[in-house]
DNA sequence: TCAATTTAAATCGTACACGAAGTAATCGAA
DNA sequence: TTCGATTACTTCGTGTACGATTTAAATTGA
């Protein structure tokens, strides 16, 4: 007695073909600052901190998405390069401030231009575009807030 | 003499909402599986090879879009769970098959429900995510395609 | 034929990225 | 007050993921 299985393929899944892109992207982005230390997360900081500054750790955090303490040690190594600076905040001593230094921000210049002038070289149609990233916003807040059915392996060698 | 900036928020970029939803899904899937040892890219794998089997290394590589380097230590922790198999091939002894065993097929089984189950309480409207995947898959082939062009930090101190 | 190239995997070094645990500063209720 | 939460950040261990390099096997061309 076969159960009718809908097979999905890898394809059809959302999160298959999120991931996939993303690592088409991060290899695009690898070859593109290949000679300079920079990198796309760090890139992203430099955006986050240029959009608003400046910011403690965990709102960062918050605005690119990433846990703090993945954003420890890059923070640490861009300071150390002189692209941003930390600061213990006066008011809380918890807090770290970190701001972009005017080197950063002539990085962030630099490479900004680039991403655009590649972005156009891909001939992209913004409408189509415009609707894709409201989708994904759409589901990303989905996936955030959702609680995932957890995955177990009881019984997995024989079944009862 | 202000440059005219056409300031374009982290939140306009594709690659950013990419980066981020892919995130996202890696916290999902990885609150999903944390009690198994399954991790989305073994799952991704097992997917794979469910769909054609044998494959080697680097048709592997090329079906799920993850270079063979980063395949090779991950097959061997699978093989030594005992999800799959690895074989050198006969016909060209540089080849390594690699195919699903049944407790590979019992995983992906389970594994494939919770997903499907899980994506079913995300509530996304199919329409919409069917479009999404096309212009994904689209953009996908243009950045794999495109020569990104290279950022350098020449003169980034002291411009001439 | 057999050396020179090409190809397939594996290994190596580096860089994210996460959850869990640790540390220090602040807050809050008794 | 004051001491037990809570919060902000860091440290730690593990797991991808990449390019560059290495090793071994096949292919090719003189």
């Amino acid at each position: 007695m076969d159960k009718p299985v809908t097979q999905t393929a890898l394809h059809d899944l959302l999160c298959f073909n999120i991931y996939t892109l993303n690592r088409s992207f991060g290899r695009y982005y690898q070859a593109a600052f290949s000679e300079t230390g920079l990198t796309y997360p760090k890139f992203v900081i430099l955006m986050a901190l240029e959009a608003r500054r400046p910011m403690s750790v965990s709102d960062l955090s918050g605005q690119v998405g990433v846990e703090a303490n993945t954003l420890s040690p890059l923070l640490k190594k861009m300071a150390e390069f002189g692209a941003i600076t930390r600061a213990r905040a006066e008011a809380d001593e918890r807090r770290v401030d970190v701001d972009i230094t005017p080197m950063g921000q002539e990085i962030l210049a630099r490479a900004s231009e680039i991403i655009a002038q590649g972005f156009d070289a891909l001939q992209i149609d913004r409408e189509r575009m415009s609707e894709a990233l409201h989708f994904l916003n759409d589901a990303r807040g989905k996936v955030e807030a959702a609680d995932p059915p957890k995955l177990s392996f009881d019984g997995l060698k024989d079944e009862p």
